[in-house]
DNA sequence: CGTGCCAGGTGCCTT
DNA sequence: AAGGCACTTGGCACG
C-alpha cells in the first residue's frame, strides 16, 4: 500500500527544497510544476529559456521536463543518473548528473506553483503483442505461412554480420535466411537481410545458394526494389493472425 | 502569466471527473497520480495490471503513463489524440484515442490520490548544438576537414536512393558523396552510403567513379570492414570543434 | 497522407 | 563497457 502523496502548493524555496530532498531521500517520485529555464550539456548542448513546465524526478534516476505539447520531454536525463537538489540565489536548483557519458542537466526554477512526491508501489509488468517476437513464434508454429516445405532450423543464428533471426531449408534443401519485422519495411530492413545472405554464403562454402525472404505486413517500393535487384523475396504477414 | 495550478487530494470519482473535464476544456495540462490498470490497443496492443502511477493528459492530446522507473512511458498516446473521462462502475476511467492508425488507451482508477491541472504558457524553443546539421555547417565553412581539394557542390542532393547528405568533388573532379553521422555508426550507416554511391554511378552514367565517404567521430569495426569491402572511405569528425 | 531518415533516440541482450 | 537491434520507436521535412 502506498503512502498518500505529499504536496505543496506555492512554497518559497527553502520549503521546497527541503521537499525534493527528503523526496527523494524516500525514493518517491517527484513531480514539480512551475516556471524554469534548462540547461543540459553531455553528447549535445541545450539551452531553454523560461517557461511553465511539468518536471519529474524518479528514484531510478530518471530526470523529465515536459512542457504542455509533445509526447518526449524538452529535455531529460536517463536512468542511473544522480539526483541533486539545492538553493541558488534564492531559487531551486535541480541538478541531474552521469558519467560514461558525463552529462549534466540543470533546471532553475524561477517560480514554483506546486510539488508532489508520490511514493507509490507497482509490481505489473507490461504484457505487450503483436511485437517481433509473436511474428517469429507464429512461423515456427506454422512453418507453412513463409512456403511449403519450409523448414525452420535455429533462431538468432550467429552470422559475422549479426544474427539472423530465422534460418531454415526449403522443400530442395537449399539454405534459406528469414528476416522478421513487426511494421512496414523501407530500404534499411533489405540492406539487413542482404548483409546476413551475404555473410552465409561465405559461411557455407562456395556455390551453395542461399536464399534470403523478407518478412513483414508490407514493404515500400523502394524496398521492394532493392529486393528484386537482390534477387530476394518477401512475404506479406502479420505479427498476428 | 499562467494561472495557479488547480489541485485535488483524495478527490471523489464525481470530483475528479469534473475536474479532469473542465482541466481539457480549459486546455491545461492534467497530472493524476493514483492506482490504475492500463489498456492499449493499435498497432499493438498490451494490458497492465494495477500499480501506483503518474498520468498525464496533454492539451495537444498526448497522454502519457509513467511508473516510478524508466524514461520511457510504460504506455502513452501521440499528439493528437482525443482525451474523454467517464466514470465506470464508481471509478474514474480515462480514454484517449485517434484513427490513421486506430488506437485506443483505457486508464482504469481503482484509487484517484491527487490530481493537478496545470495551465501554463511555454513559448521558448529549445536551442540544441552538436546535431548532425552542426556537422554539416562545419564541413561546408571549411571543406578541406575532408580532404585538401575537397569542394561541395550541393547538400540534400536527390538520387532514386535518397537524399545525400553532402555531394561534391576531389581535387581531381571526381565526385564524392559524403554521408554524416553526429555519433559512432555501425553497419547501417555503411548500407545508406552504398545506396547512395551505387545510385549515383548509376545517374552520372557508366564508368564514371563515385567516391563514398563516411563521416562521423568513430565507426564499428564491422562497419570499418563493410566500408573496406566496398571501397568507401571513412573521415573521423565530431559535430562541434 | 506515405516514404525516408535523424535522434542527446531508449531499452534489451550478448560478448 | 561496447555492439547490435527492436521499438506502439517519435519527430521532421518532403513529395
Amino acid at each position: 500500500m502506498s503512502d498518500r502523496p505529499r504536496t505543496r502548493d506555492d512554497p518559497t524555496t527553502e520549503e521546497a527544497r527541503t521537499f525534493v530532498s527528503s523526496g527523494l531521500e524516500r525514493e518517491a517520485m517527484v513531480a514539480l510544476f512551475g516556471r524554469c529555464r534548462v540547461d543540459y550539456e553531455g553528447r549535445a548542448a541545450s539551452t531553454l529559456g523560461p517557461g511553465d513546465r511539468l518536471v519529474v524526478l524518479k528514484p531510478d534516476g530518471t530526470a523529465l521536463v515536459h512542457t504542455d505539447e509533445g509526447q518526449q520531454p524538452v529535455n531529460w536525463q536517463p536512468p542511473g543518473c544522480t539526483h541533486d537538489v539545492a538553493t541558488e540565489d534564492g531559487a531551486l536548483v535541480l541538478r541531474s548528473e552521469r558519467s560514461t557519458p558525463r552529462e549534466l542537466l540543470v533546471v532553475r526554477f524561477e517560480r514554483l506553483d506546486h510539488a508532489v512526491a508520490y511514493d507509490g508501489t507497482d509490481t505489473n509488468d507490461l504484457a505487450l503483442t503483436g511485437t517481433e517476437d509473436d511474428l517469429r513464434q507464429r512461423i515456427l508454429a506454422e512453418p507453412s505461412l513463409i512456403e511449403p516445405g519450409f523448414e525452420p532450423r535455429a533462431t538468432e543464428r550467429d552470422t559475422p554480420a549479426g544474427a539472423v533471426d530465422i534460418f531454415g531449408a526449403d522443400a530442395e534443401g537449399a539454405a534459406v535466411v528469414v528476416e522478421l519485422k513487426r511494421r512496414r519495411v523501407g530500404p534499411d530492413a533489405v540492406g539487413q537481410l542482404t548483409r546476413y545472405v551475404d555473410a552465409l554464403e561465405r559461411d557455407l562454402h562456395a556455390g551453395r545458394e542461399v536464399r534470403g525472404v523478407l518478412v513483414a505486413p508490407s514493404v515500400t517500393d523502394r524496398a521492394r526494389r532493392l529486393l528484386a535487384e537482390r534477387g530476394l523475396e518477401f512475404v506479406p504477414l502479420e505479427p498476428t493472425g
